[in-house]
DNA sequence: AAATATATCTTGACACCGGTAAGATTATGC
DNA sequence: GCATAATCTTACCGGTGTCAAGATATATTT
């Protein structure tokens, strides 16, 4: 049994994931830096040495969220047979949802202060813009882009889409939502019925 | 110059109006209680003769801007010439988005630990629901179940209308989204072409 | 009208929180 | 091997929600 040495290795990474687990077991409201480092087993200004302050850990934290989001929107998109077929966004908003009916404390975490930048429009930097957004721009503009749709036109769809399946995600991730209809069918009629 | 009484005299409504105005000045994120009784001019523990604690009085202030929402969706149905035009739909999606982008603090503090019951299905007790939730699914009931509308598709109908809505709304009150166009006119399009 | 009871508000205190300052311990580079 | 930098700890500060006990005003009863 050796002793607890002074450093502790990776602490930057090991206080996201415990940022992660306390999430998920009390809700991002509860979080608290304090409770954070006791998970790691450290003091309480140890994470100083990493992240500027809380707000810096928590956005660490909504990068590592929202990888895995992407990761489960990307394997949406490479299960469709033909990368062409509007089809494709049917799926990408599906998974959007389930994702987060999955994890019903990410949504909340994300999007309750949301650090990420959202351009609506299609042209300018998308870099900084939130991942699974930019994502979902980029798959309109092959598909209906190459169709030779107006891009004010793919704009409109773009928002209309995305309003929707966030908006879905938002209710289905509401403590007192009360719904006995099976989600995962459903978010696929509505969708479909845009 | 009248010293100050020791009794406040209608304490509990003076709280959830000062609590709603240091939202709207600092966000619901920033509120604290001792802020609220300070803005008063009351001490600390005073609140806890009218509520049981921040959480009730959080409650009564998420009522109160209920009741405001409620007014402009009210306001929206009474604009309409003819009742049983779909166009009614339309009117009340686009004053509840313009709401919350009049009043953007309103979206987060209402929604980021809501209180409100929410029953998606059409039957079942609708007086502990969300109001302006019911309000849309009365509307809905009314325009379409006299033309025959079968249950299921107006439950379907609900949703969509809400979570499209309710998305709009949480994109437009993003602090970091750019969009360079009118938010008025663009939301009357996309709810449109629903 | 006086006495009692109840509602309302204050003071004092506690544990928890985010954050700073100064110092201890370990790793790194020359 | 020594100096420097990175990492972690202890001590402390102001702010927060909440409880306990007491002060003050209003309401009720007699």
């Amino acid at each position: 049994m050796p002793n607890k040495p002074y450093h502790h290795g990776n602490l930057r990474s090991s206080l996201i994931e415990a940022g992660i687990v306390l999430i998920n077991r009390e809700g991002a409201k509860q979080l608290s830096l304090r409770k954070v480092c006791a998970l790691c087993g450290v003091s309480q200004t140890a994470p100083y040495s990493h992240f500027r302050n809380k707000e810096d850990l928590l956005e660490a934290m909504q990068h590592y969220v929202t990888e895995q989001l992407m990761e489960v929107l990307e394997d949406a998109i490479e299960s469709c047979p033909d990368q062409s077929d509007p089809f494709v966004l049917i799926q990408i908003g599906k998974s959007y949802v389930l994702f987060f009916i999955r994890h019903p404390q990410y949504f909340q975490f994300l999007f309750s202060q949301p650090i990420m930048t959202v351009n609506l429009s299609l042209d300018g930097d998308g870099t900084k813009n939130f991942p699974p957004f930019e994502l979902l721009k980029s798959v309109v503009l092959r598909i209906f882009g190459a169709a030779g749709m107006p891009k004010e036109k793919m704009e409109d769809m773009i928002i209309s889409l995305w309003a929707t399946v966030h908006g879905l995600a938002s209710i289905a991730t509401m403590k007192n939502v009360h719904y006995d209809k099976d989600w995962e069918i459903k978010i696929q009629d509505i969708i479909w019925n845009k």
